[in-house]
DNA sequence: TCGGTTCCCCTTTTT
DNA sequence: GGGGAACCGA
């Protein structure tokens, strides 16, 4: 059993302590991951068949590297366990148990935007203003009735709901729930949130399917406690009725998912619905140097509601935290990017090594384009999804409506794209028959003629080829696709595209469908050997909730990380830079108004912190764009919030030590002096004068003394030097041993195939 | 009916 | 500053 070697004593007591109900309280940095697998991988090895195991993640990539950790330890036993996100696992069950809820078993998944045109449709049905019943606004309210395990017909019997709504101006919203209630169900669809409180529905009143679970899930395992909702833990404190054998893993301090329902009241619920609770602490940070997790200390005691805990580690002292200034969010993207371009330098690290984190998707772009500037790769996580691109979302929508014709909003989006004759009359005519005779649209459509529709013809034409792509079904997913993205059309109408977006958008659609082929090619085998053929409606299950941070591309592999503070949390990087330091911003304006959603600030700013390991560096700029015009902006007090002592002031003051408490705001200003960072002798951030772009910089004379590096561990996506070509990517690796070669992109040099044994190259 | 232009709103954070 | 919807003209 050696792995448990690896392990602490408090770590070690969480794994081995496998029954009953336990909490297992764990800081940042603490080995957390590490418990969990290993717990679940020690259920194994002492017997317990893995079927019989749940493991509640938040997010897909979190389930999947738990997943190949347990592999490692446990074998292939790993593959299953009952693993995933909330989500997931419970569409999973749904699927099982549709019939009995009254939704067909190839229901489909809306997304927000699905929910948002839903939403849009009916208020325009309803003739209703659609600024004063703003899409965004009605769909998080139903999200959050949802939350609070309300359905339509509870939310209107209840007269504190319907008289807020008539005060706030809105009194038609109970309407607008009912109906959008009606008709994902028309639509045999589920949102996000249905996912979870169907689920709940489904155990509540359906004793057998419970009595099942409850029996088959022996071990119930949920990392992120903190960050359940009421319903996530409804359901599995419910499931876990039986067997007791209920692990959460959590950490209060790192909750910051309350504006979405989650609920630190889930962990004081616990220890009352489980009173054998034992807990265990895990608080020997691993990650992060002294500095980083005493000065998050420094700023997490400044929270209230907090449950007692210190978080400690042995690791070195560590470089101090450096604070950048900048003028304006332009000029801290460059200060960034030549800090990275800086520390590339000095320490030889690589790109994947370092992430910049923003409260806000919109600071991105100037981050981006200081990158770009001096060539640093990056990628970004989160945005615009790949799935969320038109084109992706079109070709989709054909996928759903071929598995699921009532589906009514990806019907919407391909019953005239490409352009087939069925035009805005023919749409409206379709929406009022479907609502007078309680019908989906599809129905409508296939009796199009005896409802008097002009558009029949046409209409019959798209019925036949949807009817004629569902006949393929049971082949395996990538034909069905290929031949839908054919016969659509839209292959064609997007290769005939010859701008430079509608090449973009041709790729993508290449770039799905080669994912497809791959989903396709990996064909298990069934127990009894047979091999099985994947089809489109598993591909569609899968990718249903998938997020673009779980998407793999291999020409990601070495790139600078560009995410929100929310997406980093489990991560960890070498070097960690968060800018937008400043008030309105970082706390954001909107948290401004209470204590706790301050403090649910000041914790995410505390996760920011503890996803450092060596260095860490803060920037704030005095002005910035916001909505194309330029605002002044004060420093965040988060940053006064950092003991100073672990602070140096980075090409900001002229004189370094105690006054580097004041940052210029809050009325003491004037005590210090500030020089911009942009005073090119003062800073030593700014790009060295002769700097060229990275790819283009080919020395003008070969430096004999040049050594190469060892290149037997050099794989595609390593960026490297050579004396003659300057930097570039590796492409691919080919052969061995003496005979290995590497194709490698040198930008303006263009592309060599270099044998590795005799070319001298620099790793960087 | 389509294509182009204007105009408006947007900014929390995500499964 | 940018994306998407709405509007307007041919």
């Amino acid at each position: 059993m050696n792995y448990l070697d690896e392990l602490n004593d408090p770590q070690r007591d969480a794994v081995v302590n496998t029954n009953g109900p336990v909490i297992i309280i764990a800081g940042a940095g603490s080995g957390k991951t590490r418990v969990l697998t290993y717990r679940i991988a020690y259920l194994i090895k002492n017997g317990t068949d893995p079927f019989n195991i749940l493991a509640l993640t938040f997010t897909n990539k979190a389930a999947k590297e738990m997943r190949e950790r347990i592999y490692h330890v446990a074998g292939a036993e790993a593959r299953n366990l009952w693993m995933g996100t909330f989500h997931s696992i419970f569409a999973r069950i749904l699927r099982i148990e549709a019939d009995k809820i009254g939704y067909p078993i190839n229901f489909t998944i809306y997304d927000t935007d699905d929910a948002k045109s839903l939403i849009k449709s009916i208020v325009n049905e309803m003739k209703l203003n659609d600024k004063v019943y703003k899409p965004a606004l009605i769909s998080s309210r139903i999200s959050a009735a949802k939350n609070a395990m309300l359905t339509a017909a509870d939310y209107a019997a209840d007269s504190d709901n319907i008289s807020y709504d008539e005060s706030s101006g809105r009194p038609k919203f109970a309407e607008i729930f009912a109906a959008y209630e009606a008709r994902c169900f028309r639509a045999g669809a589920m949102d996000f949130d249905d996912l979870l409180i169907k689920t709940y529905h489904l155990l509540n009143t359906h004793p057998e399917v419970t009595n099942k679970y409850q029996h088959m899930f022996r071990y119930i395992l949920v990392d992120e406690f903190q960050d359940t909702n009421g319903v996530q833990y409804a359901i599995v404190k419910k499931l876990a009725n039986v067997h007791q054998n209920i692990t959460v893993v959590g950490d209060d301090a790192q909750s910051i998912y309350a504006f979405r329902g989650a609920t630190i009241k889930n962990i004081l619920n616990f220890h009352k619905d489980f009173p054998d609770t034992r807990v265990y602490r895990l608080e020997q940070n691993y990650r992060s140097t002294q500095t980083i997790v005493n000065a998050a200390n420094s700023v997490i005691k400044q929270n209230k509601e907090q449950l007692d805990k210190k978080v400690w580690t042995q690791n070195e002292v560590g470089d101090r935290i450096k604070v950048f200034r900048a003028l304006t969010d332009n000029e801290e993207g460059k200060v960034v990017a030549s800090s990275i371009f800086q520390e590339k330098m000095n320490s030889h690290c690589f790109n994947h090594e370092f992430v910049i984190l923003y409260r806000t998707n919109a600071q991105s772009r100037s981050i981006e384009e200081a990158l770009r500037k001096i060539n640093i790769p990056y990628k970004i996580y989160g945005g615009l999804s790949f799935y969320q691109r038109k084109e992706i979302k079109d070709l989709i929508a054909y996928f759903r409506v071929t598995i699921n014709p009532t589906d009514e909003e990806a019907l919407k989006r391909i019953i005239n794209y490409p352009a087939r004759g069925i035009g805005k009359t023919t749409f409206d005519h379709l929406a009022v028959l479907a609502n007078e005779h309680n019908k989906s649209w599809w129905d409508i459509m296939n009796d199009a003629h005896q409802y008097g529709i002009k558009a029949a013809a046409s209409l019959a034409d798209f019925v036949m080829m949807i009817k004629s792509f569902q006949a393929m079904l049971d082949r395996n997913a990538y034909d069905v696709a290929m031949h839908i993205a054919k016969q659509s059309t839209i292959l064609k109408t997007l290769y005939e595209d010859k701008t430079v977006e509608g090449i973009a958008r041709y790729e993508n659609l290449e770039e799905l469908l080669n994912g497809l082929k791959e989903f396709s090619i990996d064909e298990p085998i069934d127990d009894d050997g047979v091999v099985r053929v994947r089809t489109l409606s598993e591909y569609m299950q899968d990718i249903a909730l998938l997020t673009d941070a779980d998407r793999e591309d291999e020409s990601d592999y070495d790139k600078v990380s560009l995410m929100t503070i929310h997406a980093s949390k489990g991560l960890e990087f070498k070097y960690v830079y968060i800018v937008g330091l400043e008030e309105n911003l970082f706390p954001s304006q909107l948290s401004l108004n209470s204590r706790s959603e301050l403090e649910e600030e000041r914790r995410l700013f505390y996760v920011a912190l503890t996803r450092a390991m060596k260095k860490l560096h803060l920037s704030f700029a005095t002005s910035r764009f916001k909505f194309g015009t330029m605002i002044h902006s004060e420093p965040s007090r988060f940053l006064q919030e950092i003991d100073p002592q672990f602070l140096i002031m980075e090409g900001m003051y002229n004189n370094r030590g105690s006054e580097n408490r004041s940052f210029g705001a809050r009325g003491n200003s004037g005590q210090t002096k500030i020089i911009s960072s942009s005073t090119p002798t003062k800073s030593n951030i700014n790009l060295p004068k002769n700097f060229k772009p990275i790819n283009k910089a080919a020395p003008s004379s070969v430096d004999p003394d040049f050594v190469g590096d060892d290149t037997s561990l050099l794989q595609a996506g390593n960026m490297v030097t050579h004396q003659r070509f300057g930097n570039g990517t590796v492409l691919s690796i080919e052969g061995a041993g003496d005979n290995r070669k590497a194709q490698i992109d040198f930008g303006e040099a263009g592309k060599k195939m270099l044998v590795l044994k005799f070319a001298k190259l620099k790793i960087n």
